[in-house]
DNA sequence: ATTGCTGTTGCAATCGTTTGCAAGATGATT
DNA sequence: AATCATCTTGCAAACGATTGCAACAGCAAT
């Protein structure tokens, strides 16, 4: 093609009413084709598929979102703690995200990923909501907001929550059974010979809440003294730092850690190592997770697996199905001890 | 507000046009208050803002989008190779994620997350772009699409690739000198007294071709003999396999490994001592990224740090002033060389 | 009383796609 | 030849927010 001047030019053609002019049908027509509706005549809509080809055009995914009132999208978010660089760039999360993505993906929807500071925007849930670019949304994570993610579940649907389940909850939740977890924890710990357990990590999250516990559980039906709680932040360069305080405080009066992440338990490993305390000799240890460092530590790290791929399934598969109506219930995934070096 | 059956109901306000209605003006006023326009009475703003508050409303973003053409989101984008589990998991671009994801939000930017096999989808990267559903797009990481990223840059401005910088190419990209980092990591082998060294990973990639070039270079300069390269997948039970059997032919042949990423060097460690290589008496190891696993294996794991923090700002800035119009140069980070205990 | 200015507001078109409805074409049936 | 059913297609009205333009009010200056 050739205009006035003697260049070629490819006409271009970004609306569909651009390519419904070169194809000699109406717009409506276009869409329908584009569509793959059954209402057009095979040849035309094989015309139409052609040019659309050759002009790489691509209907407009804003225009059409706003008409059908759906985006195709799904929006994730997580809500980081005080400790705002926290979470982002936890392991756990991160795997988590990519499961996510690809599960997304191949039922067709986009992801939109949000990180939010509830603390300083208290808004964030209903703003992502009501933003009308999203067709649902996961939240990755309670945090501490229990409360308000309950208050929308009131009056939205499309919301599917990683996190712990509580008896009686009205949002709907993925995720493992931590509190069964944190048992199985102490009793490994106990099993290999420990007797005072001390748990390395926030006890304010409700996962981790559950975890403690779980652990708890176990010392008092044993008949041991309570575990002794030694919080500290997720973030890798305050994490040592804390150990480090945690283990030369309380290092030679307990014998057994059950760490809340296998981050937090392969760092803790570092600094015991570094105040000369034996694993699994003079402190025995137990994680949680499973990620892929537990199996790189020396020794290896003994923790407890979250099945994370089973869990992102669930999370689509259960927004999926609230999205085509459906009531769905929680869904609980079981965790699972996993023996290696360190109890 | 009580309707005529006494119940209390909060009029659903979801359009501009309801809330018009509320406060006695007209949509176009509501849509100016909203947006903080100066043209607005200062009393009618006030009122339109309260009503708003009130009842939760948000402006749709779909059909604001549409209109003003432009949408808020930034799409990021992560080009899988063959082996499609490998790195949306990775450490590294999971990290980087996180960090732009930050960078993003402070800039009042949304971030649609996409993966795509380029293998099973040619027009993956036109596809994102046409959709019409974001202002610019991040790439994350070249991959083997050099080419196809070249005839994009040619025709789109909003884009900036994570990787590697090649003389005289046509996209802007934000990464690590490579080839000063290969050389880097083969100079401190060298000088850690190895002599017949090896490069772990696959050289398809660009960002890995590079650090092998960066590397050979340094041999070929020293007169040692070429490096052997032992290709392996990045996805961590492949990987693992893989090196066993690499180590199992030619351990004893070399000496001083460069990893690809601190990910395989981790997992070296792990092979080298089952196979009886004491690291760094048999074998000197170096790894590239320093990710937070270099500091916790043991021995510690020498390597090449990249500023993944520095390079999402990078990427951000960059993609911000090519929207603002800018015609931006390259962003090429300075590599580090970080020492601790494999070489 | 007229003119001109400033500050607010409303009107209506627009962004690009979808879809209910009706109209036209075609062929089959009576 | 008239009637009817079946396919295709076009028309035009949505979806919800934005914005150029014009109108209007109020006020000051002439």
């Amino acid at each position: 093609m050739a205009d006035s001047e003697g260049r070629t030019t490819r006409t271009t053609v970004r609306t569909i009413t651009d390519l419904a002019r070169l194809a000699g049908v109406s717009p409506g027509t276009v869409s329908r084709a584009l569509a793959g509706k059954s209402l057009v005549n095979t040849q035309t809509r094989e015309k139409i598929e052609a040019l659309a080809r050759e002009h790489g055009f691509r209907p407009n995914q804003m225009a059409s979102g706003l008409r059908r009132q759906k985006t195709g999208v799904i929006g994730v978010v997580i809500p980081l703690g005080h400790d705002t660089r926290q979470q982002i760039s936890d392991s756990f999360f991160m795997t988590l995200l990519g499961y996510l993505a690809d599960e997304l993906t191949t039922h067709g929807y986009d992801l939109m990923l949000r990180r939010v500071v509830p603390e300083t925007d208290p808004d964030w849930l209903d703003r992502f909501i009501g933003s009308g670019m999203i067709d649902g949304v996961i939240v990755i994570g309670q945090s501490d907001q229990f409360e308000r993610i309950e208050d929308v579940a009131d009056g939205y649907r499309a919301m599917v929550v990683w996190g712990n389940h509580t008896e009686g909850q009205r949002h709907c939740v993925v995720g493992t059974d931590n509190r069964l977890g944190g048992r199985m924890a102490a009793e490994r710990l106990i099993a290999a010979g420990a007797t005072r357990l001390a748990f390395l990590g926030d006890t304010g999250p409700m996962e981790f809440a559950a975890r403690f516990a779980g652990a708890q559980d176990v010392a008092a039906r044993m008949g041991l003294s309570p575990i002794l709680p030694l919080p500290t932040h997720l973030s890798p360069n305050r994490a040592s730092a804390e150990i480090a305080q945690h283990l030369a405080v309380h290092g030679h009066a307990i014998d057994g850690i059950f760490a809340a992440t296998d981050t937090l338990a392969a760092l803790c490993l570092t600094e015991l190592r570094a105040q000369g305390l034996a694993v699994p000799e003079d402190v025995k240890l137990v994680g949680f997770d499973d990620l892929p460092v537990a199996r790189q530590t020396v020794p290896a790290l003994t923790t407890v697996r979250q099945d994370i791929a089973a869990g992102a399934r669930g999370l689509v598969d259960l927004l999926l199905r609230r999205l085509a109506g459906e009531t769905t219930e929680s869904f609980v995934l079981p965790p699972e001890l996993v023996l290696r070096e360190t109890a």
